[in-house]
DNA sequence: CGAAAAACTCGACAGCGCGTCGAGTCCGTC
DNA sequence: GACGGACTCGACGCGCTGTCGAGTTTTTCG
């Protein structure tokens, strides 16, 4: 399911032949990632890219999107780089949320095809829809917990339920950093806007109106 | 471009068999829709449905994504029912929102699938692509200058510029009625989200530290 | 070393869905 | 009744997918 096949490696060996074949698919898929769509991609220039005939691939991949799962695996780590002192924070941290959504940012900037494409097939391609299920709830059930804290605290307004709340937050940044064409510039505004979502207190204008 | 035929209709007559068989294809459309994505219907179930050969399709669509399209302008008119009142007002009029979302909650409910698989089918459908463009557009042009609208008076805090922040929110409702299961559910959440993105005010805590 | 096993390769094939083409048939008009 | 536009369809070619079985190379081990 992940790798072909195991290998008895009895004993120190570069890597073997088909690994670095595997190696070469992958990147190749990066490559051509960086240039079009994923739907823009086929089997034939995967394959050509390494070298391979096209049935050979089948050796190393079972489909096109097995091998968007792989290059999401090597992802997944990344994701929540710098997201845990925010998340595991209290209260309008601004600056910890800051460096979690630029964290954020540099990975949607360099891996923006691979995650567009990935979001897209992801109804319709159970694996790729679990990982980006297994993704959001990670981050959603954090911070649920934490706005569950801040409220409990009385450092955060009443509102939606938590996790709706934080499902919320997790879905405009995705939607957000999916459409930009420079995530990175969108960092400040994303931040003014988590935190209205989050603490923003509806203070009637004290103009009196 | 859009529909087959001119039809010279000399005389009152009743709909030709034409017409009929496109509205067979339209109703098709739909009610496969009700109970499956777009990505997996395909032109013989559309000819199928309305009696008609795969080839026949072809004499009055151009492909599966004019049927969407044709479905989608259907839809255009409704998609900014009841808005006007809160687009075109001022200041945190709650249930002048509320009734805005509830009617967009509305169409979402009855025709989520179509504009699921329209969203993902964007990126790659020039047609569809512009169709989301012009409407995202439409209303994000006039939310933002609400927001402007509202600036001035004093009404709502400083923040994103008008037309990154009315991107968000059209962008946060997108996300969260294509993913929700009833999107009137949502309603009451997403007015306090909302409005919270808009006016929320960070009342720094002057709580010591 | 040499044979068995495994890792790996490929061409050929079958399937599906798309869109086109040209040869039709139907039907209202003059 | 013949002309033309509306409509229909079968057959075809294309691009992409995934499978199969027969080959070649590489590794293992007696």
């Amino acid at each position: 399911m992940s790798s072909p096949p195991a290998v008895p490696r009895g004993r120190r060996r570069g890597p073997s032949k088909g690994d670095r074949r595997e190696q070469a698919i992958l990147n190749t898929a990066r490559e051509l990632l960086a240039r079009k769509p994923l739907a823009e991609i086929t089997i034939d220039e995967l394959a050509a890219g390494a070298e391979i005939s096209r049935s050979s691939f089948y050796f190393y991949f079972d489909s096109k999107l097995a091998v968007v799962i792989a290059l999401l695996h090597g992802l997944a780590g990344e994701l929540d780089a710098d997201a845990g002192p925010w998340l595991d924070g209290t209260g309008p941290d601004e600056p910890a949320l800051r460096r979690s959504l630029a964290a954020l940012a540099a990975i949607w900037q360099t891996h923006g095809r691979l995650l567009a494409g990935a979001l897209a097939a992801a109804p319709g391609c159970p694996p790729i829809g679990e990982w980006r299920a297994r993704l959001r709830t990670a981050h959603v059930t954090r911070l649920a917990a934490r706005i569950e804290r801040d409220r409990a605290a009385g450092l955060a307004p009443d509102g939606p339920a938590p996790h709706v709340l934080a499902g919320m937050i997790d879905d405009l940044r995705t939607a957000a950093f999916a459409g930009a064409d420079d995530p990175r510039r969108l960092v400040g505004d994303l931040v003014t806007v988590e935190l209205r979502m989050l603490y923003g207190d509806l203070r009637v204008p004290h103009s009196e109106g």
